[in-house]
DNA sequence: GTGCAACATTGACCTAGGTCAAAAGGCTCA
DNA sequence: TGAGCCTTTTGACCTAGGTCAATGTTGCAC
């Protein structure tokens, strides 16, 4: 690595608490890799040997059971930090949904680095509680919703997070996106069956609010309506 | 608030971090308060004016949809730290499980003192990043377990905080406990219903793994089935 | 182009857990 | 000691979503 100067997430990453200098330094420290669609950064239960930022593309957290039964603990995109400061092994997995490009560290030097600067602590701090706080959202969805309530609540997430995370952050939400999970990977964020994912999408189109063009693309025909519906209101 | 010295959580919550000078310059902006059973610290939705410490007892955090579905999203044992610091409305609610004594911040002030203690935020964060790990693996709970292995989790979880969170920390959990959450409670936390359960209590109770000697009372008779149970495996 | 493999949709049926309703305990207060 | 009120348990039934099994799509290799 070294051209922090030109990295997309400049502003938005962790890296915007650090003056040049900082920067300069910390840039020493990681390089910036390459990671393709299906790869797995970290194991679950592994000892967490890195930590990274998202560049670009989005990266899922997940956690299985003996028996195979997995489940999406979150999804991290463009400018998200990934991975677990301070020590621990990692309690999930961390893999590409769709190819991407991290900035990645090793845990140690990324401590010693975050110990000599407060700043640093503190944006980690900021984003850790907010990703405390979507986690909890994603709680009451997991417990509480039905299967429409949860779909129209992902449909919104990705709108609202590929927005704010695109180059041209102008827009606080998209109207038509590409997903970037496939089915079972909706199910697995959702707990619900690849089946109940499908025939959700499928009523909500029937329904007109949505459009499906393609396996992947998405356009939001009545937001209003959707969000109604993932209120659970 | 004063005798910081003779707190009962004064080496296990984030106060750790501070030295005498620090910690008689923060108690002078924090008082104990009592909380009883049922109260409510703060309101979901509303501006998050406090932050505190648990120093006895236990309280939920939870979010309710509007047409009145429940989901506790944490459960907080003494020594955890209540609140979101740095801004923001509260997204869930905070009310005494049980009667409850905490040391009690306006979150203004706190801010103010935490800025200029990064030790203090350090632990923070740690704190932090251990309750998302745990929000997580609740994630996975509420997505993928059946009720049984909810049930067995749940009844786990509560044993090993109340253990480590005990005055007498010697051991790591309990095999006999009063639950400090009634059915309906436990259901909140786990998406269930009041009568599933108590259904499953019942059939744990009856494959004589736990006991119940009242409404409130568990036994752990047979840890190691029950920790199979809960794993998934 | 065509053939194959992975993904997605649809349909028929099943079941874990929800719902509704009725007992059965347990506390509290007199 | 018992009346009244909760909380919990139990039972009978129902349904959202899971399971299993075809049937369509789509994209890619050759």
């Amino acid at each position: 690595m070294s051209d922090c100067d030109t990295c997309l997430v400049r502003n938005r990453a962790i890296c915007a608490a650090l003056s040049p200098d900082e920067l300069g330094a910390l840039s020493k420290l990681g390089r910036k890799q390459m990671v393709t669609r299906g790869q797995t950064l970290v194991w679950e239960g592994d000892e967490a040997l890195v930590v990274a930022n998202v560049i670009q593309g989005v990266l899922k957290l997940s956690v299985s059971t003996a028996d195979g039964r997995e489940q999406i603990v979150g999804v991290v995109f463009p400018s998200d930090f990934i991975g677990r400061p301070f020590g621990k092994e990692s309690p999930y997995g961390v893999t590409a949904l769709t190819d991407a490009e991290v900035c990645i560290f090793t845990r140690a030097s990324f401590d010693g680095f975050a110990k000599d600067h407060p700043d640093l602590q503190h944006k980690l701090l900021q984003r850790t509680l907010d990703e405390l706080d979507r986690a909890r959202q994603w709680m009451m969805l997991l417990g509480r919703k039905t299967a429409s309530e949860r779909i129209a609540t992902l449909l919104l997430e990705i709108s609202n997070r590929l927005g704010s995370s695109s180059c041209s952050a102008i827009t606080p939400f998209l109207d038509e996106f590409e997903l970037p999970m496939d089915r079972q990977q909706m199910g697995d964020v959702l707990g619900l069956t690849i089946e109940t994912v499908s025939r959700q999408l499928t009523k909500l189109k029937d329904a007109d609010m949505i459009e499906l063009p393609d396996r992947r693309r998405v356009v939001i025909k009545d937001r209003r309506r959707l969000e109604n519906i993932a209120l659970a209101a």
